[in-house]
DNA sequence: AATCGAATTGTAATGTTATTACATTCGAGT
DNA sequence: ACTCGAATGTAATAACATTACAATTCGATT
């Protein structure tokens, strides 16, 4: 038997570390406030939090905000099952919440210009920057 | 008399030398890697060229591209005029090449999701990773 | 069970990107 | 010339990320 295939599923020590830390925040967190975080669990250096975070993000449970060197956990399909690659991040500049959406539209558009232009894409980062509804003065 | 409004047209010595040199480029460039360039013309310290970047990027003659820490200037409307707030970059991660483009109905997808989330929307990025046509082994 | 090798982990050092804090200079208006 | 705000200069440091290498783990094979 060829044994499990570790990389579709089951996650090491740190790893699951970085990701539960991640889930239970329900924000965006900085590799290095994950360190602090994840210290008093035996992790000391960097590298140790940036191997995990690598590794999550391919799997697709983890998405970096690239305009904020933060890092997040997939707020759609929580659990296990398939992942969608295009996410769409709106990040509030006042009180840091973040809302992550997907639009096929913009999925579609983008594979369309790909392909006109013969652009083989491999990861996208879509990202707002603004104040969200609370604190861009509510209602009415 | 109320002066000239430098906010919209004149650039300092500072910014002028830094667009220059983005223009110049014709691909992304690091902040230090302008701070070397710039070396011979008078700068000397990160913040001169992070504060003239700034001021491009507010108006619109220089994008910064999150996810490679690089500016590059704008390729649409060289010249003066108005200028468009969203834009999509695709980034080669082999030969480093990047291409800028807009597509209105991405444009349109995103005010609606926008708006219908009461987000106001202050800036936007937009980037591709990938393989560039010729990197990703071109024809047929 | 012993061994091999690949993948993972640990650790230190360093590299890269960006900002804070404060002193100085410049320039338009008086 | 004086004043005030904008812009600039400079130093120090903070924040983010990687390189290089040693040690360990763990499954596969013998």
């Amino acid at each position: 038997m060829p044994s499990h295939d570790k990389s579709a599923e089951n996650l090491t020590k740190n790893q699951s570390l970085v990701l539960a830390e991640l889930q239970g925040a329900h924000a965006p967190v900085t590799a290095y406030a994950l360190l602090d975080k994840l210290r008093q669990h035996g992790l000391r250096a960097p590298l140790q939090v940036y191997r995990a975070l690598d590794r999550l993000v391919a799997l697709g449970h983890v998405h970096k905000l690239e305009s904020i060197n933060a890092f997040m956990a997939c707020a759609h399909e929580q659990g296990q099952g398939h992942h969608h690659s295009f996410a769409g991040f709106a990040i509030c500049d006042k009180c840091g919440q973040v809302s992550e959406f997907a639009d096929v539209i913009i999925e579609d558009r983008l594979e369309i210009w790909a392909k006109s232009n013969g652009f083989e894409v491999g990861t996208s980062a879509i990202e707002l920057h603004g104040h969200c509804a609370i604190c861009s003065g509510g209602a009415a």
